[in-house]
DNA sequence: GCTAACTGAGCA
DNA sequence: GCTCAGTTAGCG
């Protein structure tokens, strides 16, 4: 109603407030315009946009509005305009002038000034990609978490004050030869690369953190790349006993996309230098990187199941190399790739002479007992097992590991174990239930008297049955014994070192503090059964993996074939001769690590366009095509290793012609890590 | 991948 | 000469 009041001021008032805000819009436009005319200093931003096209992966130039000069730092994230569209990006350099001919879009927005694309991982990214065949936006899709607005708000805290003291880590790492000069090394500034073969019964996660206090001493960085969660807490625990409180970060998916942003915030700022995950963290932006540590690289998890796959050893080794850092690859067991490093005289070895290792353990093997009915309950733990684990029980915690329940699924023949199959069809033979007879597991047809086809034999090897079977056979066995399992969803992390068995799978043994009294290797059979390139490594590792959580002194018993020479590597507790072994057979084999492999997957006729469009070198030889499920199918090429790189530039190269000319898609993967 | 520019068919 | 669907080059 004001207006109806005072009706004679409206036109003036009208008049004046017109005039103001035509004035207020002529200054809008006006700041507008200077903020959208190019920025005076370096008008021009390099930037890798996110597009998922191998043909697009480099780095386009945008105009850098004067408003966005001073956010548009390299390494930020922007939104820019590209082929019409709204995507992500991130400045990787700012510069006076462009190669560009045509005129430059401006940037669209700068998300946020904060630097998270740091230029060493900018070109480690481009390198992982050319090695993998892959490009630079899906390897930053790993290496760079999502931004987290809040807490980028806050200040990194500032590492605590870091009481030096002279750390005790020779004497930690007592018992390794020559783990004194490599500690020594690392402290004085230098970058040395070891293949570290752990003793039985290491404290690892220790000695890891005094290779890491040797480094962050000389004032460098530490990269710990660990298979999974729970030895990142093992490590990090280690780590805040060695170096104090406040030194260090760590980086795995379980900690949540606030806390995970915090942390890689704290190193990408420089507020922490020393950082321990899972794969991810390779990519940890660490600022003067001295050393680079993985553990157990023979552990699937460490390869990277998003494209373009590569694997932790890989992203470590090449950051090692182009930061110039030292390099530690770590484990109870030796993967043929990290012999390799060892044969080609890329790092040393670090390991125990046979005397500490016999003071450490004894492994011994309890032959399989034969004539056991597939049905019978309670058959399948030797005798010589029940003795053992009544007689250390007294003395500590027993671990008994056992393979997971299907694991191999499959029947097999209980004298010669030739795999039992189907008399109809061929296919595998399989319990189906308790009380039933084994059926085969393709068409389902019922075997009731089956006889070996090799040897004439009646009876058939027991399955899995799981660690829940075996724990109810312990526990009738050792009445008054606490028997617990560790498996599949429900993983023990610790266990106190009370009276009790532990009964668990493969990979989820728990520690248990100051170590198993014994440690019961079952089934061994199992593990050896896989078919698969590494089915021998794959067995010792995850024997040895367990045999190790072993107290000092300790005593390991294996069931299996004490003639199978992967057992006999782990009585003589024996990686690196296990490792020179296979590393010997697979350069025979033409196989990794002495050649190089890529695979090509995807619908038959892509992949057989695709064999003829790659422009391989000339000793490539391509395997296949073999047929997959749901209608794929997959080729192998092989090189000699001396041509992995061509091949890799050739599988890109393939890759960026096929993306541009939108052939059908396939899949590459340069250096699977299983067949 | 997407968009925008380009192509030729169909029609006034 | 125009619209419109379908095709395709190029993405700054």
């Amino acid at each position: 109603m004001a207006d109806d009041e005072h009706p004679e001021l409206l036109p003036g008032l009208a008049r004046a407030e017109v005039k103001a805000s035509q004035a207020k819009a002529r200054a809008t436009r006006a700041r507008k315009a200077a903020e959208a005319a190019p920025a005076t200093l370096d008008p021009v931003a390099r930037v890798l946009v996110d597009v998922p096209l191998a043909h697009l992966d480099r780095p386009f130039d945008y105009a850098v509005p004067a408003a966005m000069a001073d956010a548009a730092v390299p390494g930020a994230r922007v939104k820019v305009r590209f082929a019409g569209q709204d995507v992500d990006g991130f400045v990787v350099a700012r510069g006076s002038e462009s190669d560009h001919t045509g005129r430059l879009s401006p940037l669209r927005r700068v998300v946020s000034p904060e630097p998270v694309l740091h230029p060493q991982i900018a070109a480690l990214a481009g390198e992982l990609a050319e090695r993998y065949a892959g490009t630079r936006s899906d390897v930053l899709r790993l290496a760079i978490p999502a931004r987290h607005a809040t807490t980028e708000k806050e200040a990194s805290a500032p590492a605590g004050p870091w009481h030096h003291e002279p750390a005790d880590g020779e004497a930690a790492w007592a018992g390794h030869e020559p783990a004194a000069a490599f500690l020594r090394h690392l402290a004085d500034g230098g970058s040395p690369r070891a293949v570290w073969a752990a003793a039985p019964a290491t404290d690892w996660p220790l000695l890891v953190a005094h290779a890491a206090a040797a480094t962050y001493a000389s004032g460098r960085g530490v990269v710990v790349c660990v298979p999974d969660g729970k030895d990142v807490t093992r490590v990090d625990r280690a780590l805040t006993e060695v170096l104090g409180e406040g030194q260090h970060v760590t980086l795995t998916a379980e900690s949540g996309p606030a806390r995970r942003y915090r942390d890689f915030l704290a190193l990408s700022r420089g507020a922490r230098r020393v950082v321990v995950g899972t794969r991810a963290a390779a990519f940890a932006p660490v600022a003067d990187l001295g050393l680079v540590v993985i553990w157990d690289d023979g552990d699937d998890l460490h390869a990277e199941p998003r494209a373009p796959y590569p694997h932790t050893r890989e992203t470590l080794l090449l950051r090692a190399e182009r930061e110039g850092a030292g390099a530690l690859i770590g484990g109870f067991v030796r993967t043929v790739e990290s012999a390799y490093l060892l044969r080609t005289g890329w790092a040393r070895e670090i390991g125990p002479d046979r005397a500490e290792v016999r003071r450490r353990l004894t492994v011994t093997i309890a032959g399989e007992e034969t004539h056991r009915d597939v049905h019978a309950r309670g058959a399948r733990i030797p005798r010589e097992v029940h003795v053992a684990v009544r007689e250390a029980i007294e003395a500590g915690p027993v671990l008994v590991q056992t393979p997971r329940l299907g694991y191999v699924n499959a029947l097999a023949c209980e004298r010669c174990r030739t795999p039992a199959r189907c008399t109809t069809c061929q296919g595998p033979l399989a319990l189906t239930g308790p009380a039933t007879p084994p059926a085969c597991r393709w068409c389902g047809t019922p075997v009731e008297a089956w006889a070996c086809a090799e040897c004439g034999h009646r009876g058939l090897r027991a399955p899995v049955l799981g660690d829940a079977r075996t724990a109810e056979e312990l526990g009738r066995a050792l009445p008054g014994v606490r028997v617990r399992t560790s498996s599949g969803e429900s993983v023990l992390a610790t266990v106190p070192t009370t009276k009790q068995v532990v009964v668990a799978t493969p990979g989820a043994e728990p520690v248990a503090e100051g170590g198993y009294a014994a440690v019961v290797l079952l089934d061994t059979w199992l593990l050896l059964s896989r078919i698969d390139l590494r089915a021998g490594e794959e067995a010792l590792r995850r024997w040895a993996d367990a045999a190790a959580l072993v107290r000092p002194g300790g005593r390991v018993l294996a069931v299996g074939d004490p003639a199978h020479p992967t057992l006999q590597a782990l009585v003589r507790w024996d990686p690196a001769g296990h490792a020179a072994r296979e590393t010997d057979e697979r350069i025979a084999a033409h196989l990794p690590p002495a050649s190089r492999l890529a695979t090509i997957t995807g619908a038959a006729g892509a992949v057989d366009d695709a064999v003829t469009l790659l422009a391989a070198p000339p000793s490539a030889e391509v395997l296949g095509p073999v047929d997959l499920a749901d209608g794929e199918c997959r080729v192998v090429v092989r090189v000699p290793r001396a041509e992995g790189v061509e091949l890799s530039r050739a599988l890109g190269e393939l890759q960026r012609v096929r993306s541009a000319r939108k052939l059908d898609a396939v899949r590459v993967q340069v250096d699977p890590p299983t067949l």
